[in-house]
RNA sequence: GGAGGAUUAGCGAAGUGGCCAAACGCAGCAGACUGUAAAUCUGUUCCCAUCGGGUUCGGUGGUUCGAAUCCAUCAUCCUCCA
């Protein structure tokens, strides 16, 4: 194996280099030395390595915390190495280790294809297309038979799997867990064994995952893998991690004044780790913003609408963040009614003498979900037609064509008749 | 296989025959305030309705004038013993 001390300098000017760019936002690596000598390896031998990555085969809806990873998948494309994308259609066909008791319905094959374009899409929007090898784990996963799987689990011990954190508060809470579900992580792991992987990427709360690809391919005889951990990115409560199901994310596809405006209220003491962990600005501009903020001069709200601004230019382009940024001061800052308004259909049929409640009218344009919540909003005084406040619960109102309703500060349809 | 316990609104959790559409917290929605869709404060949150009515407390069936609360049974989960 190659020797730091016989690398040439330019050798190892580029060792380090790669280091550092590895190295930042980081919160792990897991051994580092070891993750130096396949760098090392790299350079010499001008191999690429391959950096591996498993993803659920679930409809992906990719939000900013889930891009942290790929920012640093992108980094290591960068920096010439190849990406292993796993879509884990065997691991999840059969179920899911959270606990909760439903199972998940099981996926079928045309899904499964679907879902993995699907995250392909959304992927290339962080990632460099060429440099992604995708793999489906049923291929390795599937022909394993009984004996092979026997053979698989007696690698680990039950107290090593407990020692897994959500296993153990589970355990420990009188929460079930299933047999199978110790089966996730060596499932994960075998995944190395089968791919030869050099590195794992995953989120911290991967690690238990992660360092059992290290188990196992040590087993099997493969040479380990080195992994890296990155920060699970706080959601928009700025407390709890970023994720769907707390409904705190910023999801990449959804529409740009969507992301634009979730992304300018995370809190202030957010913005800092957001953009470092998932923007795509230099080292250089992210210290001038630190300094910025801290000595006063750059104002806090002029920095997050830049952070709005750049996320929606990631994934839309500047345009769109541009239009984005001025519908924001529109509505939000002078108050005043954004100009792309939704049109809805109101037929004739609804009207009765070209009049109808307000309370229909809301729930018709479906700016409320029930004649309640209509109701509520109303006396509440969040209900505006044409700008002008409705607070009489019982109005009857005769429509025009164009008549802009509002409810609350950002709702609003126009009508069309 | 045996013994005990749990299941309540989006989530967590109180409620053990009428005062329960069900405390409280979180989340949500709205108002005020603000650089902000942040923080904070206030109000509000099953459905239909003017009074009022309808459907809720794992499922089903019962007891009762009256059941989230009592009984039976089924389902799911947990703990302990084997």
């Amino acid at each position: 194996m190659a020797k730091w001390e016989e690398l040439s300098l330019e050798q190892q000017t580029e060792v380090t280099r790669q280091i550092e760019v590895i190295r930042r936002g980081v919160v792990e690596i897991v051994p580092e030395d070891e993750l130096k000598q396949k760098i090392i390896k790299s350079v010499v031998n001008k191999k690429p390595l391959k950096v591996k990555l498993g993803v659920d085969p679930s409809a992906p809806d990719i939000h900013i915390g889930h891009t942290v990873v790929l920012h640093k998948l992108r980094q290591f494309q960068e920096l010439g190495h190849t990406i292993q994308l796993i879509i884990g259609d065997f691991t999840g066909r059969i179920g899911d280790p959270t606990g909760k008791s439903e199972t998940r319905k099981q996926l079928t094959e045309e899904d499964v294809l679907k879902n993995a374009q699907s995250y392909k899409e959304q992927f290339v929007k962080v990632l460099d297309p060429d440099k992604i090898d995708v793999y489906f784990n049923s291929e390795w996963l599937s022909p394993l038979n009984f004996a092979d799987v026997v053979e698989l689990s007696a690698k680990v011990t039950v107290a090593r799997m407990l020692e897994r954190d959500d296993f153990t508060k589970r355990y420990n809470s009188g929460q079930s867990i299933s047999i199978h579900e110790f089966f996730y992580p060596l499932m994960q792991g075998y995944d190395s064994v089968a791919l030869q992987s050099d590195i794992e990427i995953g989120g911290t709360d991967q690690k238990f995952n992660l360092l059992m690809g290290r188990t196992l391919q040590k087993e099997y005889g493969v040479q380990t893998q080195a992994t890296v951990m990155l920060p699970l990115i706080e959601g928009l409560d700025g407390v709890k991690k970023m994720s769907k199901s707390l409904n705190n994310y910023i999801g990449i596809n959804e529409e740009p004044s969507e992301i634009y405006g979730k992304s300018m209220s995370i809190p202030d003491e957010l913005m800092v780790k957001y953009y470092e962990l998932a923007t795509d600005i230099s080292l250089e501009a992210l210290d001038k913003l630190k300094k910025g903020l801290e000595s006063g001069e750059v104002h806090p709200r002029d920095a997050k609408m830049q952070l709005a601004h750049t996320f929606v230019r990631m994934y839309y382009g500047k345009e769109q963040a541009d239009q984005a940024e001025e519908r924001f001061k529109t509505v939000f800052q002078k108050r005043a009614l954004p100009e792309d308004i939704p049109t809805i259909d109101i037929s004739t049929e609804e009207l009765d003498n070209g009049a109808l409640r307000l309370i229909n009218l809301l729930v018709l344009l479906k700016l409320q979900s029930s004649n309640g919540e209509a109701r509520r909003s109303i006396t509440q005084g969040a209900v505006r037609i044409n700008e002008e406040k409705i607070t009489d619960v019982n109005a009857v109102i005769t429509p025009n064509d164009g008549d802009i309703v509002q409810v609350g500060k950002r709702k609003f349809a126009k009508i069309s008749l």
